[in-house]
DNA sequence: TAGTCTATTGTTAGGAG
DNA sequence: GCTCCTAACAATAGACT
């Protein structure tokens, strides 16, 4: 399929910075922002040889961690009274993985 | 000044994913990351209604934080312990600023 | 040493499957 | 929900100030 401009897509296109509405749009953001962002801490990490740690909280309460298994452990214990259980658990997959 | 192009800078060149050695160079690096990381966590925030929190203790063990002041007294207290007074100093600052 | 410049590399919004 | 595509948008390496 095609455009009228004769192009797949109408590419990326400029968003105002403030909360998306549309349930939906928020939720693939969300995802491929807070990937991008973790990629962006890698990067960080490898190329100065610094310690990062993020914590993320969804606007659903679910819980995302990175970092260094120590600092996450640590964190991890306290944010566990913020969250709901599957946050946690969503956490604590995401460190078993590491 | 100008090049052999006739342009005024090369431009972005791309570099390997590892530590960088060049001691200016890498200092450069840490500095425009760390903040390209928290523009995106603010933009993460932003538009997706999340809470994100950050901890980066620099190769010289300086710390930085970014975050809602909630998370960041609660993290702030355990990762003192891993920092020298300096870095401790340099995330009470940026947690007044807010 | 912190900020500016800009060519280039890198990220991502919207769409398709 | 995903994963892939890709044009448009954004971040940044290196040079310079």
């Amino acid at each position: 399929m095609e455009n009228s401009n004769g192009t797949k897509t109408l590419g990326r296109r400029k968003i105002p910075m403030r909360k998306i509405v549309n349930k939906s749009s928020l939720q693939v953001a969300f995802t491929k922002r807070r990937g991008g962002l973790f990629r962006k801490a890698t990067e960080l990490s490898i190329l100065c040889g610094s310690e990062v740690t993020i914590l993320v909280q969804s606007s659903t309460q679910k819980l995302y961690a990175f970092g260094h298994p120590a600092l996450i452990d640590r964190i991890d214990l306290i944010s566990r009274r913020r969250c709901d259980n599957n946050g946690y658990k969503a956490a604590l997959k995401m460190e078993k993985r590491r």
